[in-house]
DNA sequence: CGGAAATTTGACCAGTTGGAAAAAATGTTA
DNA sequence: TAACATTTTTTCCAACTGGTCAAATTTCCG
């Protein structure tokens, strides 16, 4: 029984590698669906298709396995802002991050919801990467916008706010999905709500709702 | 020893109602900040000063309590968008709608914390509510809000969406209150944090980035 | 005061949960 | 196949959790 501890960090064989990213897939529908406390070892162990020994075989411990979700999906949460191109076409670039935004709402709503839990918890794994990494980011990100609009290339307005709106307003159709569902009704709440929410916040973003011609 | 179920229904003496309060009270906090299966009767009732057996002698189990909570919430959620007049002006309506959701995240974020984890466990206490009262306020809404666009009083686009932006950007200052701190900083991130927010979003709603002189 | 009603407490319980230990089973390789 | 490392299962445990119950205490009211 050599240190399992090891294996963790970085896995050694390609069979363990497959264990783990198992686990972790069922992990991250347990808790996106339960929430970290909600979540129960057992669940995530049988939803990964082995006992609970076996699953604390490969991560130390119920946390462990949080936090390495929690850290691979930060990434992947950053990346879109990432692309915001200072030289691009500044109503391009806002467009393309809102639809890019509003895609991984789409496709990784687990990895949202999990995001979303942990900020309602007060970020207690993730504040130093909301207070370092993000906020840095931000700030860069907010300068580019700035620059913009001393350019008189878009409306004058606060960027980080302006981060905020778009954050809130793609990642709902994620974190609220039940509600958003609900209202929407049988008929509009399907597949097709997300290009709806697509058209309706390029409108929103970009020209708000009063008539030009006052 | 009379039956103590009553007394949840309705509380006879003054003194049952103030300690009723109480737990509330405390249970809204710990609710806010650990959602449902986070939070222990423990906690809960020692936040309120008193013993679990005591705390059970008010309720008759701790999802009696989340649902007094739940319940009581909603209706306080939903009043802002009763409050939308048909017969208004609809910008003013619209500005004040947001700036009243604006307030009530500043004023009740641990109740907006409550319902953001209710809607992220996909709503198993409120998805009644959600299918029946708020769809058909919403229905009802978004037809006043169709009018005025029939009416070239505001541009035409989505009402549902419109009203789910609405939600999605003002919650977002209650649930995701620590990332928005984060972001912003020591500077910012104080109390005129919602001045800001209130000024930045009657801004985007009603005019967007683009420019009006194309 | 004195008794009844209301409130509070301490002891307790059964089920769950995160996790440890060790043995058993299964490769792997020479 | 023997020796070795890796993986899996069985068993177990201590802490916690929601909730009960009867006894003790306090409050209320004539």
């Amino acid at each position: 029984m050599p240190a399992p501890s090891k294996a963790k960090a970085q896995p050694k064989t390609r069979i363990q590698k497959e264990k783990q990213d198992l686990i972790l897939e069922a992990a991250l529908n347990i808790f996106a669906l339960n929430g970290y406390r909600g979540a129960t070892i057992d669940q995530i162990a049988e939803a990964a298709g082995m006992s609970k020994p076996n699953l604390l075989y490969y991560f130390p411990s119920k946390e462990a396995i949080h936090r390495r979700l929690l850290t691979g999906m930060l990434d992947l949460w950053l990346d879109p802002l990432r692309e915001l191109d200072d030289s691009g076409d500044p109503i391009a670039e806002l467009r393309s991050y809102i639809r890019r935004k509003l895609e991984m709402a789409r496709d990784f709503p687990r990895e949202s919801r999990l995001f979303a839990n942990e900020m309602l918890q007060g970020a207690p794994h993730a504040i130093d990467v909301l207070e370092g990494e993000l906020k840095q980011l931000v700030d860069d990100k907010a300068k580019v916008i700035t620059g913009w609009m001393d350019a008189g290339r878009i409306n004058r307005t606060d960027p980080y706010h302006l981060i905020f709106s778009i954050w809130a307003t793609t990642q709902h159709y994620a974190d609220f999905d039940v509600q958003v569902r609900a209202v929407l009704g049988k008929a509009r709440g399907g597949e097709g709500r997300f290009e709806d929410a697509a058209r309706y916040l390029e409108h929103l973003f970009m020209d708000g709702l009063r008539p030009k011609a006052g």
